[in-house]
RNA sequence: UCCCCGGUAGCUCAAUGGUAGAGUAACCGGCUGUUAACCGGUGUGUUGGAGGUUCGAGUCCUCCCCGGGGAGCCA
């Protein structure tokens, strides 16, 4: 039969496979060893008896180490006995690579720390509930792909190595680019409005770096982040996108991952509520609810944490906030005909990690727009391309930028966005 | 940058200013159906660092280092 992966294993009951990975765990009763082998797609119960191989292979089995990498051949049998269902009668083991001990993590019985954790992060990965959320994480980047392909978006690259700051704002990471100063990027969004005019319908989905000294459960130096940019696209086109795309994003995760959100102990029922519409607020109508609530709000201010929370309140849905004060968001916002104190922007806020998605319609007035990079003190030269884009046939559009991370976060229910992505970067921690 | 919390065995934690401990992991042995197996046995320390107070400091004081949570900023 050859080599088999675990999560195939029940098509081959009755036949003899190998199956190659690593010991998760061993539990002895005299003349059986139990040997929990995890190969990357699933744990399989190995039993060995005593009557069944040579002594030799019997003696090696009950001194395998945790973590050790193991060949086995055996029969496949359906047992009820067996986590999962099916295990393996072992009729040869290969120890391939006998693992040093102790083993550092003793993930299955211990509380571990999340600094111990994170120092061993490369030993982490093998363990259940990574393992678990880095597959979401996968399928969650796979429905984002298809969710825009299917919609006819081309995929654009932005480049990583910029040279100024998309949002004068953040604090951004520098790199020497030969002669020159260069920053790692902090938004490929500029970059997809000129691609939007050449293309029409277009997203990224890469890295950005943020070198903000945010210390919080929803923060990363570097992150991944999915920015679609849509030409003629008004506020309300690109609020129906993000709905429409976030829905999509939590049914196929909801389809496509059950094992790892069980493994996860993720409540399910509050994502299968994701459907369309979601409440929006204005961000006036907004501010009344964290009155309303008895949150403390500042007139004209941004929304912290404790304002976010307060707008979701105890709704399974993610809630949309629009038309913020024009003083608190980016210069590039289009300001609201109806009252100059405001810009078309939208921030979408999902239940417990607050905002998902920032976004909203460009300025497409070039007058507008030069006198906001100088209000905003930004070097004119750095932005003179993006100007272009306004002299030469600009039409209304609009984007946002979801942060994947903080979604899978989301729909992982795990606390921290640095258990979502393989090695997180965050202000004091770039090792491993 | 600011506020709060923490640092003792590989890990998770305990110890009134008075001999630094437990559980767990590891190792050895036992058990033919284990499910975080169980039972018996064997180890383990620069108490984050440097000063200070004291007869005596893991404990009190000062400074420093390293983390964590939050604020600000943002996805």
């Amino acid at each position: 039969m050859g080599v088999v992966y675990v999560n195939e294993l029940k098509q081959h009951a009755g036949k003899t496979v190998t199956v190659r990975g690593w010991l998760f765990n061993k539990r002895s009763a005299g003349k059986l060893h139990f040997l929990q082998i995890r190969d990357g797609s699933g744990v399989v119960q190995c039993v060995i008896g005593k009557k069944d191989v040579d002594e030799k292979t019997f003696e090696a089995a009950g001194h395998v180490t945790q973590e050790s990498s193991v060949v086995v051949e055996g029969e496949v049998r359906l047992d009820e006995r067996a986590p999962g269902g099916a295990e393996i009668s072992v009729k040869k083991l290969e120890v391939h690579s006998l693992a040093a001990q102790p083993y550092p993590i003793a993930i299955q019985t211990h509380e571990h720390g999340v600094d111990f954790l994170m120092e061993q992060r490369h030993l982490w990965l093998r363990g259940p509930k990574s393992a678990a959320t880095l597959r979401v994480r996968a399928r969650v980047a796979q429905s984002i792909r298809d969710f825009f392909n299917g919609k006819g978006f081309i995929l654009c690259d932005p480049p990583i190595l910029t040279p100024a700051a998309c949002e004068g704002t953040t604090t951004l990471f520098n790199v020497e680019y030969f002669e020159e100063k260069a920053y790692l990027t902090q938004s490929g969004q500029l970059y997809m409005e000129a691609a939007a005019m050449a293309l029409g319908k277009v997203y990224s989905f890469g890295p950005t770096f943020r070198a903000e000294k945010s210390k919080t459960r929803r923060h990363l130096t570097e992150f991944w982040m999915v920015e679609p940019e849509v030409a003629w696209a008004t506020l309300d086109d690109i609020m129906s996108l993000a709905e429409e795309f976030v829905c999509f994003v939590v049914q196929r995760a909801l389809e496509t991952c059950k094992e790892e959100l069980k493994v996860l102990e993720r409540d399910t029922k509050p994502l299968e509520k994701i459907v369309p519409p979601f409440a929006r607020l204005s961000y006036d109508d907004a501010c009344k609810k964290v009155k309303a609530a008895g949150v403390e709000m500042k007139d004209e201010d941004d929304f912290g944490t404790p304002q976010e929370m307060a707008i979701v309140g105890d709704s399974d849905k993610p809630v949309m906030v629009h038309r913020y004060p024009t003083a608190v968001k980016a210069f590039y916002m289009k300001r609201d005909p109806q009252n100059e104190q405001r810009v078309l922007c939208v921030d979408v806020l999902a239940p417990g990690i607050g905002e998902i998605i920032g976004g909203g319609q460009r300025a497409d007035d070039l007058k507008y727009l030069e006198d906001q990079i100088v209000a905003n003190k930004l070097p004119r030269s750095a932005f003179e391309w993006y100007l272009d884009l306004r002299k030469y046939g600009s039409v209304p559009h609009s984007g946002f930028g979801l942060g994947l991370e903080r979604t899978v976060a989301w729909i992982c229910g795990n606390e921290h966005v640095r258990e979502c992505i393989p090695f997180p970067r965050t202000i004091y921690r770039i090792y491993p």
